[in-house]
DNA sequence: TTAAATTTTTAGATTAGTCTAAAAAAATAA
DNA sequence: TTATTTTTTTAGACTAATCTAAAAATTTAA
């Protein structure tokens, strides 16, 4: 019953899911040690995973040379991806988490295997476009609709827009956030740039002025 | 992260929960025999894992004579029955999943690891004392009320009840009572017991009569 | 453009959960 | 109460996913 044709291991979706996202964020070819990272394992271990993966038609892997995603295996990625940002949604909107707590949980949810769940929590939950840090939510064929966003750290002086995604995802830099008021959908005015440590001034909701890092400047994003 | 002192594996779970279920329904020893042709392995694999179970403290286990759970391994098949539970329950009424459609799916949400999510559910659930099938669901402590409730081949002619659970939980099965109207909930009354082949006549909602066979009669619930 | 450093792969081992075949214990029957 | 059958355990092997140590390939630097 478990793992027939069309569906992979626990493991393997793990390493699918970690060369999409670096894939998106870094270079195209992702490389052995990158993943060794990301997934807290040996380059040896990832070398093995790798060659079982290209068996598989998942990826694309040329011995010291990286990796990218087969079609096949980029489905597979953003249907896991598609998985974990739903149950974010259901966590957050029906069973009132917080965005800094869910996503371990959703990395654990996100492996259950069901078509049908999946689509049917899709309807219960609207037909989310995004989960609750503003990331795009594949729809039932793959399609992921990337909205254009733009960092803080890259607005210009007297530029302005809302909150609509961050670039970090750790509980300690979501509650923060939280703490100083930039949650999604808030209101950011540029007031000014200062130069010397990369820090911004702006103006929150259209109300009082405060400084944020360049350090949270550079992982909040924008829609303008 | 996975598998701290008080958790335990995918595999691990599965026997306690077997174990409890065996333990409740047949005798309270469990022979490892039963234990394999449930969880579809051979009693080599069996004995392996309860000597595993034993050393964990989760079950008392001698050689040759069967096995019990202990106190903490009770409580951990009692979770896992919860968490089965109560996903069954959201699949239902919240995803408008069929009785009959539920059970694979909660197979795998069950082993889902977390006790804050498993409550919030529970409250958002609106903490149901019973799963679709009309079994109990354990609280967070563990504590579960059971219903007395008594089979239909086991009523007398003229006796009447509510059909408040089955003991049979395939899919096959559970699709007949759907179409012969046997569902939680209805009003049976026993009209006449055939003593040839145990088949019951029975008065369904005050309405119509219908026959029954005695394997049907014997996996169907009723409270008086 | 060779030498040094880094990255990646191979070789061989480990663990969890499973298997088959054979041995040991217990239950049943003659 | 011995012989036969059934159940359970042991012994030894296999697979997936991991590891360490060492070898090979690639990249960087002198």
């Amino acid at each position: 019953m478990f793992n027939s044709n069309y569906m992979h291991s626990f493991t393997e979706e793990n390493y699918l899911k970690t060369i999409y996202h670096l894939s998106s964020t870094n270079s195209l070819v992702v490389s052995t040690n990158q993943i060794a990272e990301i997934t807290n394992t040996k380059a040896a271990s990832v070398t093995d995973m790798l060659k079982k993966l290209s068996d598989k038609k998942l990826i694309n892997y040329i011995r010291y040379q990286g990796v990218t995603l087969t079609e096949n295996g980029k489905n597979a990625a953003l249907n896991i991806i598609r998985k974990h940002r739903l149950w974010e949604v259901f966590l957050v909107e029906k069973l009132g988490f917080k965005w800094d707590e869910v996503h371990d949980i959703a990395e654990e949810l996100e492996h259950i295997n069901s078509e049908m769940l999946i689509n049917r929590l899709d309807d219960f939950l609207g037909n989310p476009s995004a989960d609750p840090h503003g990331d795009p939510i594949p729809d039932r064929k793959g399609a992921i609709q990337q909205k254009k966003m733009i960092r803080i750290s890259e607005m210009n002086q007297t530029e302005c827009g809302i909150i609509s995604g961050v670039s970090e995802h750790s509980s300690i830099f979501l509650k923060l956030l939280e703490k100083l008021g930039l949650t999604l959908g808030t209101h950011v005015l540029v007031r000014e740039k200062i130069e010397f440590d990369g820090s911004v001034v702006i103006q929150i909701n259209e109300q009082n002025d405060q400084t944020i890092s360049r350090e949270l400047a550079k992982n909040i994003l924008i829609m303008l």
